[in-house]
DNA sequence: ATAATTAACGCAATCGATTGTGTATCTTTT
DNA sequence: AAAAGATACACAATCGATTGCGTTAATTAT
């Protein structure tokens, strides 16, 4: 029965202050051209009167959403809400909404993604890119529109986006280098799809570390999967099904690298005498395993901070110099899973 | 240099093809007053002329947003992504954007935060309350609106809206009924901050507990934190500084049990013979944890996916009816943490 | 063949705020 | 005191899509 009650717009200010619309759109906005009286009286009564500004009709006017998309693979992922943390710490203070959908790592979902943020008019977009996108089509809207695009962790370089990443390759080749100083000769590495960035990164990282220690490359041990829990622990067991098992394992994340622990516990593998283990991601699983494990920490929140940041700028310099690509450094987090020997402070050219 | 290039709007379209704007609108709308023909052309055109309809536009006109908000204490935990994945799924489903905002657990950032999405126009709002909220005025001018409120997890009975909640009393009532059955005594709490319905109810069903099986309430036992790692661990500590430690630990969260774990072991205190430990949550670390820790499971993609249809649901029953409090199951996932003897299958009578 | 339907489309107002241009009124300058 | 400059506000167009009502043309009924 109750009569949908009409929001109050700037017309029944002005109506019950004798002024025009015009005005009163000017004081609410502190306009300086509107006498300082009118001003407080407009703005006193349309708290009175319970007035919210009607930010579509100003969004059309203004041709603006105030909305920032993100497009992820999974939200609820440590590393991903994380970083959707650092996105949204950083756009609620500039006055944006943040807009988040997933692709659950489907290419399918991520371009119907795409579309609708697009058809929403979010004034930027920034991206972590599916497990297996490899075409990029579903992004040249934006870059048609001068929408600021940015890519975050996973991303291409075929596209000339802003991006915001980690070092892989050095983080890699530092966790590498981490085994090989604490005197494994074997190195298993547990690898991601190579079509994506980060994990063919790592990869790199990986072989380059064993290249410059002349340590042999044994196919055998690169094993690729989705590094999995379950992934990591049919991994481990392969492993030491082989002939010539692997003194170390570095896994490309964290799931799999616990899980290795674990199976190799189950063995009856001691770790790290028998086989030193480094993840990757700084997960918190990573500080809980028993032993606790040697991971690579990523600056999560960070990433999407700046990834955030950039957005703002490209906003702001329509100019659109050149897509910049912003690395951030890592840690290499040293915990028992491969402490073989006690650490030095040089660049332990002792362990040749 | 180049110049702004001017979005395509109904007009164009019209004006290309010699009819009216309105007929493009009804035709790209699928209107049955608009014939076969004239509707394939105008798709066809619009399709052609990288046409994109103005849903800002439409959104004044139809008052609508389309989008649903979201404010939850921080999104990096792992109860609360998931939440938000859940509620991701249901909305995008419905044609809904999700947008997100923390409150960091502070009050006063709920309150602009939800002055904010107010200010946006949300369709329908989310809310995990912050830590500390115990007023809730700024929810009043949805509720003026006949906005659509639906409170997750983190509730308050004082506020008449939808709930989607958990049954905190039943599920700590049931975790501290299984420490006894395993044969505990003397069983310590990990509280939370009782204002807070989810840690008053686990308290509750603990209390509960404990008088059913006529155990004494040891004040000294319940220890109310923020429920931390940090204060798990000093929790600890200070219960095994007691004359009379506990043989068992109920903690209303998994950090702190598992940082109570970590800390026992520290101590050479056995688990779970000299103290069973059970926690809440069913993070991934209570799986990782050695020994594993028994704890409750919460169906957070659940709730966040049942929240979101709470929204949908309100939007379309515009009565409003009577609000609703959808009560979700939880398990008890037991695990060697808490396993002081072998499971029985009947209601374990035989405990006492 | 004419009236009565139906089909297909256009007119113009509307949603609410913004903004370039204009116009009084008032103050200051010389 | 007349000219020049401020001051404070109003007009009306605009953003792009939607929609109630009206109109024309084509089809069917009688």
């Amino acid at each position: 029965m109750k009569k949908k009650k009409k929001e109050v717009t700037i017309y029944d200010i002005a109506e019950a202050l004798n002024v025009s619309a015009t005005t009163v759109s000017r004081a609410l906005n502190d306009h300086f051209s509107i006498g300082k009286k009118t001003t407080q009286a407009v703005k006193k009564l349309a708290r009175e009167m319970g007035y919210r500004p009607n930010i579509i009709a100003s969004g059309l006017r203004k041709n603006e959403t105030n909305a920032i998309g993100v497009i992820v693979s999974w939200i609820n992922r440590p590393f991903i809400s994380s970083l959707i943390s650092g996105i949204e710490a950083v756009a609620d203070q500039a006055g944006y909404n943040v807009i988040i959908s997933q692709s659950n790592d489907s290419f399918e979902k991520e371009v119907t993604k795409a579309q609708t943020l697009y058809a929403s008019r979010v004034e930027g977009l920034i991206v972590s890119l599916a497990m297996d996108t490899k075409s990029y089509d579903h992004f040249y809207p934006y870059q048609q529109n001068n929408i600021p695009i940015v890519f975050v962790d996973r991303v291409s370089f075929e596209m000339e986006t802003d991006k915001v990443i980690i070092n892989n390759f050095d983080a890699a080749f530092t966790a590498t280098e981490h085994l090989i100083e604490m005197g494994c000769k074997r190195i298993a590495h547990f690898a991601g799809a190579q079509h994506r960035n980060i994990y063919k990164e790592r990869q790199d990282g990986y072989l380059h570390a064993l290249r410059k220690y002349n340590l042999p490359v044994d196919e055998q041990l690169i094993l690729h999967s989705n590094l999995s829990m379950e992934e990591g622990w049919k991994g481990t067991k392969h492993l030491f099904s082989l002939s010539n098992p692997p003194d170390a394992i570095f896994s490309a994340n964290d799931s799999a690298a616990v899980s290795a622990i674990q199976c190799a516990k189950e063995l009856g593998i001691r770790i790290p005498e028998a086989l030193a283990v480094v993840g990757f991601n700084n997960d918190r699983i990573s500080s809980i395993i028993e032993p606790p494990l040697t991971t690579i920490n990523h600056p999560a929140i960070d990433m999407g901070k700046i990834a955030a940041q950039q957005v703002l700028k490209q906003k702001k310099n329509r100019e659109m110099v050149q897509s910049e690509t912003v690395l951030l450094k890592t840690d290499l987090i040293i915990r028992a899973s491969s402490m073989r020997k006690p650490l030095v402070k040089s660049n332990a050219s002792d362990s040749f």
